[in-house]
DNA sequence: CTGAAAGCGCTTACAG
DNA sequence: CTGAAAGCGCTTACAG
């Protein structure tokens, strides 16, 4: 049998408050006792049981996340961030995997709750009102990332989007580039969407460059629909020196698309992208890309939920910094 | 506050024997009681808290999963799996990232005996002799998934490693080819890294080909390895067709390092993979290699794990089966 | 410095 | 069909 404290208790001739007492740290025991608790403890090889302690003082140090998948190099970047922080910090880490499903999302909601989860994470999801009404009755802090959202009690951690997006344009013009398309995420998309969409149009607005509507194609952030957007952006324009992806699975399949083309990357067409997840440096040529410091946004977001959990108070937002990542696939013009 | 079951029992006029029947649905109540129960239960929005039950019924409903690394597609597939079929099954997946670190491992395993989990998965990892002595004081079950043990008490779920890896070889000899390099991967790994090799030197030795050691470089699985073993290779060895990557990551870090030196695949050289990772389709030209179903792998370790903790008996270990996925980076010669 | 006792939110014999 | 009570393994006032 495993013992319990009523065990270790008994065996170091003591009371079980005394024996909790010593294994808290708290004070009210004479060294002798401490010594001799401790070595019961040793001797009979007792641990504490975490769950008995939790009905005690309300708190299961345990951490929900939600991810719409886990087998992007995103998200696992940004799990993996989460996991070595939040064990640093004492608490566990519950995966939901909500594949984008609301009902799959609204059950592990429902799991949590019972599991009586101190705090969740919502990981590049958006917040629907249906989830937002089951959050309201759980009463437990929320923080996301790599998302938004209006209300204030509802913490965010992610970059500025539109100027990330603005910046990589950017940089494209500055390298000579003047006819620039771009592979766009899901128009609705309020977070890597619109807002990517935006800095696309600003960079060539301040540029003198006028926006051409044909030279948009959207995709799903996934390296299939990079691929077919850049057969349709491939079809329907010509002149098209650069491409900026909304992701880089949508930048990879795009330079996949135009390689089967026989069209040199970046020779023929540069390719920028979006993220500077690994894939990007393990294709040939490597990929320039906007990135995102994806381990450290999971740290941001559990020491935000902490301080949640722990203080009971809200926490401001945190626009997390981007930058340029040079690789290969960018051509200047100028030279 | 949040209702307990005591609130309930008080609003329907009943004991909160008769709730917690209602709750679990056994019998021994009348239809009238149940529906008042029911309705009182919606009304105020009860939720049964699941860390109470558990002191009860001594199950946590929890399975820990032990993983070298989640920022590897392969293990964030196998977590998918993995988290998929246990929520299907009514567990909760907590996720340990031991980052090969002994130290961090054991810690981990300190954890998840305090949060009283019902079953652990070991996956991608080496059961030291550290780790089983702690886990034998926790009796609980475990399972490895792409691991293996000799210990009956321990099953595991993976491929025949030695056999994939033959067949991988005697692929590329059924293309022709007879100069074949191998990129192995940590020479003392018993699982990925010895038998992979022996499946090399087999397919070699069936078909009368001879053995050299200056044919082989041995890596760490990741992509940097894959680069630097190629460099190796190509300074080394002259005439080889085809090379045998023992991951995809070093087959496309091989990849790429013969890219950058202008030696085209598959023109010039031939290269097949091993893991059938996202990755691996991604590239240009798309890689050919072995594939194993990683969500099964991680859904049929979930499968295990539970049975063991349902039924208190050792289950078999198991091989599921592999394939080669053609893409296009092998040539045939023959032609 | 130490212990007896109540209580956390449930489940489960046991008695009726 | 239903309820009172013990108990799961702890923590925490309270009393001494």
């Amino acid at each position: 049998m495993i013992p319990t404290i009523r065990d270790v208790a008994r065996e170091a001739n003591v009371s079980i408050a005394t024996v909790s007492r010593v294994l808290n740290g708290l004070t009210g025991y004479s060294d002798k006792t401490k010594q001799k608790v401790i070595k019961t403890i040793e001797d009979m090889g007792y641990h504490p049981n975490a769950i008995a302690r939790y009905l005690n003082n309300r708190r299961t140090q345990t951490i929900g996340v939600m991810f719409p998948a886990v087998t992007n190099e995103f998200s696992s970047a940004v799990l993996q961030g989460i996991e070595e922080y939040a064990l640093e910090r004492g608490y566990s880490v519950l995966v939901c995997n909500t594949a984008v499903d609301g009902n799959r999302t609204m059950k592990y909601l429902q799991v949590l709750r019972e599991r009586q989860i101190d705090g969740i994470i919502f990981a590049s999801e958006v917040l629907k009102h249906e989830y937002k009404q089951m959050l309201d009755t759980m009463q437990v802090p929320i923080v996301l990332v790599s998302s938004k959202n209006e209300d204030p009690k509802v913490p965010f951690v992610k970059v500025d989007d539109r100027q990330a997006s603005y910046d990589a344009v950017r940089y494209l013009i500055d390298k000579g580039h003047k006819d620039i398309a771009m592979i766009a995420g899901t128009p609705e998309d309020p977070i890597a969407g619109i807002p990517r969409l935006q800095g696309y149009k600003d960079a060539l607005y301040d540029n003198g460059i006028p926006f051409r509507s044909s030279r948009v194609a959207y995709g799903d952030f996934h390296y299939d629909s990079g691929q077919a957007a850049m057969e349709t952006l491939l079809e329907q324009e010509r002149g098209v020196t650069a491409v900026f992806a909304a992701s880089d699975e949508m930048a990879v399949g795009a330079m996949n698309a135009a390689m089967q083309l026989g069209i040199r990357v970046p020779e023929d067409l540069s390719v920028i992208g979006y993220d500077n997840i690994r894939l990007s440096r393990m294709i040939y040529p490597a990929l320039t890309t906007v990135g995102q410091p994806l381990l450290q946004l999971g740290r941001d977001a559990v020491d935000k939920v902490i301080t949640m959990i722990e203080t009971g108070k809200i926490v401001p937002s945190l626009i997390v910094p981007h930058e340029i990542v040079e690789r290969q696939t960018v051509k200047d013009l100028r030279t």
